[in-house]
DNA sequence: CACTTGACCTGTCCGC
DNA sequence: TGCGGACAGGTCAAGT
């Protein structure tokens, strides 16, 4: 769930709403699991700092403090970060509430089971109103009123307070792959770094997140329908001009997303509480049963990669 | 070493 | 209607 389309969705969003916002306080509901750092840290380092950036590598976010701290966040599967200005600006949270709402009744219109749903199926214009809620995590509240709220159902997202300085020196940050986004990022380098996943399927070579960062299970399956390559083809069975397509795709699946505001499965929604629309253009993930845009068969729901993997059988043939 | 599987969680959905 | 179990997937640890 929040892919890189998502995640850079959330930057936006809060790049538009923090920088500025001054700390008052930082409340941990499920201590330590989602916050582990400790009192005096937050205290020394959070409380009374000012953001500055908003930044994103690959799926983590990255809230830059002028004390030269960061908060570092993986939302994982059902993270949320949920923005609530409050008074003393409290018709502006209106104003976001009324056009979620508007979003959601245009999401629902389109097919059942495509509907995205939030939790026990509140429509998204009650979740600001409701927070926080049992999946909240994490408060932060800033000086002028405005709440940072930080959701996860599921508990495995996480965020984590240190120094600026230190982020790049995560292990993660040192092992994932190059912004699938960036213009620098060519055919070449894609297909050198895949060809290293030789042994296995190019599904699980595209969402391994050291070879690429950022795609996760709806845009693999997406970008590999766009390119017509089963997801469970080997990577030495796949030639490069498939990959120098594939990476085409990937580009294109992704640039759309974050276009439409990313994809709310069930309960991805982006800084201001709005759902995103691109599972409305989606061609086959959570589409088994219905007929391939392309070529009209069936689409099945397959497993590769141990995922749920939606495939055309008959335009993706196995090479 | 390369790759796959299981664990982490909780809400939802399906079948009995 | 209630309940058990399968399922959802990002990432890391453990297993093959």
């Amino acid at each position: 769930m929040p892919e890189l389309p998502e995640v850079e969705t959330i930057r936006r969003g809060l790049g538009r709403l923090l920088p500025g916002k001054k700390v008052l306080s930082a409340e941990c509901l499920d201590s330590p699991r989602s916050f582990p750092n400790s009192s005096s840290e937050v205290d020394n380092f959070l409380h009374g700092a000012s953001v500055t950036t908003i930044r994103r590598r690959a799926k983590v976010l990255l809230i830059d403090f002028d004390s030269n701290y960061t908060l570092v966040i993986h939302l994982k599967m059902t993270g949320q970060l949920v923005f609530v200005a409050t008074d003393p600006v409290y018709t502006s949270a209106s104003e976001i509430q009324s056009e979620a709402s508007h979003e959601a009744s245009i999401a629902t219109s389109s097919t059942d089971k495509l509907a995205p749903r939030f939790g026990g199926g509140h429509p998204t214009d009650s979740l600001i109103s409701k927070l926080p809620d049992r999946s909240t995590r994490v408060i932060i509240k800033f000086t002028d009123g405005s709440i940072l709220y930080f959701n996860d159902q599921r508990k495995f997202g996480w965020m984590r307070l240190m120094p600026t300085i230190s982020v790049p020196e995560i292990d993660f940050m040192k092992r994932v792959g190059p912004e699938p986004l960036e213009d620098s990022f060519g055919a070449k380098d894609f297909i050198e770094r895949i060809k290293r996943r030789k042994g296995t399927t190019i599904k699980a070579a595209i969402l391994d997140q050291t070879v690429l960062a950022g795609v996760g299970n709806i845009y693999a399956d997406e970008s590999l329908w766009a390119a017509q390559i089963h997801p469970a083809t080997h990577v030495s069975d796949i030639t490069d001009k498939q990959l120098s397509q594939l990476l085409v795709e990937i580009k294109k699946v992704m640039n759309l997303s974050i276009a439409k505001g990313g994809s709310t499965d069930r309960n991805y929604v982006d800084a201001e509480g709005k759902k995103g629309s691109y599972l409305q253009f989606a061609n086959v993930f959570r589409r088994e049963g219905q007929p391939c845009p392309r070529c009209g068969a069936t689409i099945e729901k397959i497993r590769v990669a141990g995922r749920g993997t939606h495939v055309c059988p008959v335009c993706q043939m196995i090479q």
